[in-house]
RNA sequence: GGAGGGGUGCCCGAGUGGUUAAAGGGGACGGGCUGUAAACCCGUUAGCUAUGCUUACGUUGGUUCGAAUCCAACCCCCUCCA
């Protein structure tokens, strides 16, 4: 399988300017290429993922990955995919996003020695830099409003009458104008994004053309939803993060363990490393196992991400929860100070320190709609309190709903 | 700069002086059914030291026994005109 063929089968591929071009050119050398990640957050979460694993096949086929930090656009906002004005961070909160956000990378990619390890660079290294004047005149001709106009992320928001600063405007420039720096600094030759990111990635290709006189590319990437048809990464517990500190590997093995029956295969094929042979003789089963494969879905992504030990943990932790309804080792553990206890503790506060409400109120709540268990009992009382010695003794197991557990010890 | 329209809870959206913590829908969560799925049915959906209290309809003041609703100023958004 070629790369492009490859792509195409595992459903990366939604745009490319120059698709025939491009292969050919993917056949014949190996190339550089880049995504670009904005440090809007302190960790991806998993709509993010689909650019991981794209920039993890073409590494696999010999091609160099940039993976390009946007701690210059984010002090901007990109308009695209949004239907109002992004707020503003602070400088040191994208610094902070950035540190964070790179530690992902290297669970996906390889940074080691070989020809084609994976960079890492910064676009405010050229966009502070950058004097508005020159900028205007060396590059801004370049770019005309009629063409601008034309772009999704500014047609929707023009039509649904919603204001777009002209400091997002400006934003796709920027996007165009990293692509150039790239293109002079690293030779690269090709940008990939999301869907929602073809017009600003167009907007580069025209650039280095005009600028530079060379052909390069652009491609995009579906947007990722589920079947039905939402976008993907959000729970009520917010996002599906990709770093640990902020969800844990059980949570994240969950969630892959309860995706949609119509999503497995296509997320087999997205997010695992697994050959099209062994995706296909899965897909052939799937109508009778298709929990199985769900479990086989969890373990892979899982283990790319946390390692084979966290990821056997967490389903071990399932099977034991799940299926003989018990407690597991590992499930997440609530760990409480004997000053904590003295006094014993209100589940209702348990259950918010744990982060599976978010308010008392809502903890409360949560009791009093028989949504609570205490060691598989369905907890009566909403003021109900676990004493010093309850605590002290026995590993108590908190159940929120079906699929949230946890136990309460004191260490 | 002028004229008009608007800002309601996570989102959309009703509400023009009192039983309005605010209709309805969406989403989310909990329960039921199941397979830790989908669909469907039921419930919940501001906070708290909780049968009560506090905060809440752009912001700040005012009128009133009582305001999301009336008045004033301010901020923001939209449309048309200049």
């Amino acid at each position: 399988m070629t790369l492009i063929e490859e792509l195409k089968y595992r459903g990366f591929l939604h745009q490319c300017t120059d698709e025939e071009s491009l292969n050919k050119k993917l056949k014949s050398e190996n190339i550089t290429f880049y995504i670009g990640f904005d440090c809007t957050a302190k960790s991806l979460h998993i709509g993010s993922l689909i650019q991981i694993m794209i920039m993890r096949l073409f590494q696999k086929y010999g091609h160099t990955p940039i993976i390009l930090i946007g701690t210059g656009t984010t002090r901007i906002g990109d308009p695209s995919g949004k239907d109002e004005t992004r707020k503003i961070l602070t400088d040191d909160e994208i610094k902070n996003n950035a540190i964070n956000l790179k530690t992902v990378f290297d669970k996906y990619l390889s940074f080691k020695n070989e020809e084609n390890r994976a960079l890492v660079m910064d676009n405010a290294d050229w966009l502070d830099k950058l004097s508005y004047v020159d900028f205007l005149r060396d590059f801004g001709k370049h770019f005309t409003i009629n063409k601008m106009l034309t772009f999704d992320s500014v047609k929707i928001r023009l039509e649904r009458e919603q204001s777009l600063s002209f400091v997002e405007f400006n934003y796709m420039i920027f996007q165009a104008y990293d692509f150039y720096e790239l293109n002079n600094r690293n030779s690269c030759t090709l940008q990939i994004g999301g869907s929602d990111q073809w017009g600003n990635i167009v907007n580069g290709v025209e650039l280095i053309r005009r600028v530079n006189g060379k052909e390069v590319f652009g491609l995009t990437t579906p947007l990722l939803t589920n079947s039905n048809g939402d976008k993907m990464g959000k729970t009520a517990e917010g996002a599906i993060w990709l770093n640990e500190d902020l969800l844990s590997a059980y949570d994240y093995w969950q969630f892959w363990r309860n995706v949609d029956d119509r999503d497995v295969i296509r997320f087999m094929k997205l997010f695992t490393d697994l050959s099209k042979e062994e995706i296909e003789s899965h897909e052939q089963n799937s109508s009778r196992n298709i929990n199985d494969l769900k479990i086989i879905l969890a373990n892979e992504v899982t283990a790319m991400l946390h390692g084979v030990e966290s990821s056997r943990k967490a389903e071990q932790a399932a099977k034991q929860i799940f299926e003989n309804k018990s407690l597991s080792e590992d499930m997440p553990t609530l760990n409480l100070s004997n000053e904590d206890v003295q006094n014993g503790a209100l589940l209702s506060d348990l259950i918010v320190q744990m982060k599976y409400a978010n308010s008392k109120s809502e903890s409360r709540k949560l009791i009093r709609g028989k949504g609570v268990k205490l060691n598989g009992k369905i907890v009566e009382n909403e003021l109900q309190l676990l004493d010093y010695d309850q605590i002290k003794q026995f590993e108590n197991v908190i159940s929120v709903g079906k699929k949230k557990h946890f136990k309460v010890i004191i260490g």
